[in-house]
DNA sequence: CGATTGCATACTGTATACAGAACGGGTCCG
DNA sequence: CGGACCCGTTCTGTATACAGTATGCAATCG
């Protein structure tokens, strides 16, 4: 992709997650030019990436609607997540280098930095967990495996919902990140994976809980693993 | 996708998976366009898919060309199968209804007709393995899951080695589909999972015995897992 | 009053035109 | 003789025009 494609991709993307367009909304390719400045083209691109991503669906006349994401498809996702990233945790501790275990130390760190007692930054927060998640799948070498993920990361629902999550809970998150990081300096591809597949599923939970008291679908979750 | 757009991915698929054009030959929008009796717009479009399914890459400035796959990247691919698959399998022996059990037993029993004494049809065989496996993944009911694997099947080197498979080989795939089809009746995921990812793991080594006497880089193995 | 058909409108898919970037080869300079 | 530069050619990205299809509303008929 590149200028005018990467900004209607980026615009759109940012539409969807900020939810200033809703689930069910119908996405006008004109409009969707006008609103970022480019023309169809573009636009038509960065459609069939979103959709690809799930984020867009498509009716079977052609017409882009914003995708609904019910529980069912945040544990989906979920699901997928751990397993491709747990995989990704193992192979990264068999192959990790000394600058990229620096490298997530560093990063770790810095997401420490967002959760103030007062009011924690929760994007800077994700912006720094997105930059982990992606180094150790940098480690892991597998080209496959990171199209895979890169695919499957951003949840919409999820990302809004964050915005409520406890000082507690993003603790517990850069907790998790240090004993990943303690498996992967030992080069321990259980250990690693373990504590990867913990890591996701907790995410899943924190987040079905803080969903269950907002107004959309319930939280009710059964082991399908 | 639609008319056009439809024609230029498989057009320019079967040029690849064909053999047609090579590992590094430039691919240009026009000349495609041309050769598929499209303009260069749907032609793009089939291009970005082909792309996020690696089986074209982009040089830096934006050239397309028809990707190489080394035997790490045949074995990266099979390997993420592997992962994918199998759990595909978990999930639909809890899943499976009668009447997709029917289907399976149906498309394993027309495989079995492909692999004749004399001269086998590899063809007809890797359809109905695909339609099989295709079964399989529509059972486990995960749509991400789904996504995320019909991006990963294809693969032009292996399917050119198949060609050369031994009757033998292609029986063997028939006898896993069916002790596959056996856990899935029970319902019994654990068993489901060991044996696709057995199944998966066998066809790795099928293929990289066929391929270690053929010009292309050596076979040489070690277990990564 | 409800359903159906016909038409105006809106939207998507495809083709084409144009602009800017990359490539290749030849020339000039050190 | 080697390397840097320049310019014509080729290619990609973007915008726009046009054609075919879906949508929604209104008029008409039962």
């Amino acid at each position: 992709m590149t200028r005018a494609s990467d900004l209607a991709y980026a615009t759109i993307r940012a539409m969807i997650l900020s939810g200033e367009v809703r689930s069910g909304d119908k996405l006008s390719e004109e409009a969707l030019a006008q609103r970022c400045g480019v023309s169809r083209t573009p636009v038509r691109e960065a459609l069939r990436k979103l959709e690809d991503e799930l984020l867009i669906r498509r009716s079977d006349t052609l017409r882009s609607f914003v995708a609904d994401w019910s529980i069912a498809d945040v544990e989906d996702n979920f699901i997928l997540r751990g397993l491709l990233e747990s995989y990704a945790a193992r192979r990264a501790a068999q192959r990790i280098r000394p600058a990229q275990l620096g490298e997530l130390q560093a990063i770790n760190a810095g997401l420490l930095a967002f959760v103030t007692p007062d009011s924690p930054d929760v994007a800077g927060f994700l912006e720094c967990n997105r930059q982990f998640h992606a180094v150790v799948l940098e480690a892991a070498a597998s080209p496959r495996l990171t199209a895979a993920l890169t695919r499957v990361i951003e949840q919409p629902v999820v990302w809004r919902t964050a915005q409520n999550y406890s000082r507690e809970n993003l603790l517990q998150s850069h907790r998790e990140h240090a004993e990943l990081l303690s498996a992967l300096e030992r080069h321990d591809g259980d250990w690693a994976e373990a504590v990867m597949r913990s890591h996701i599923r907790r995410a899943f939970h924190t987040y079905a809980d803080a969903h269950a008291g907002t107004g959309e679908p319930g939280a009710s979750f059964q082991d399908t693993v």
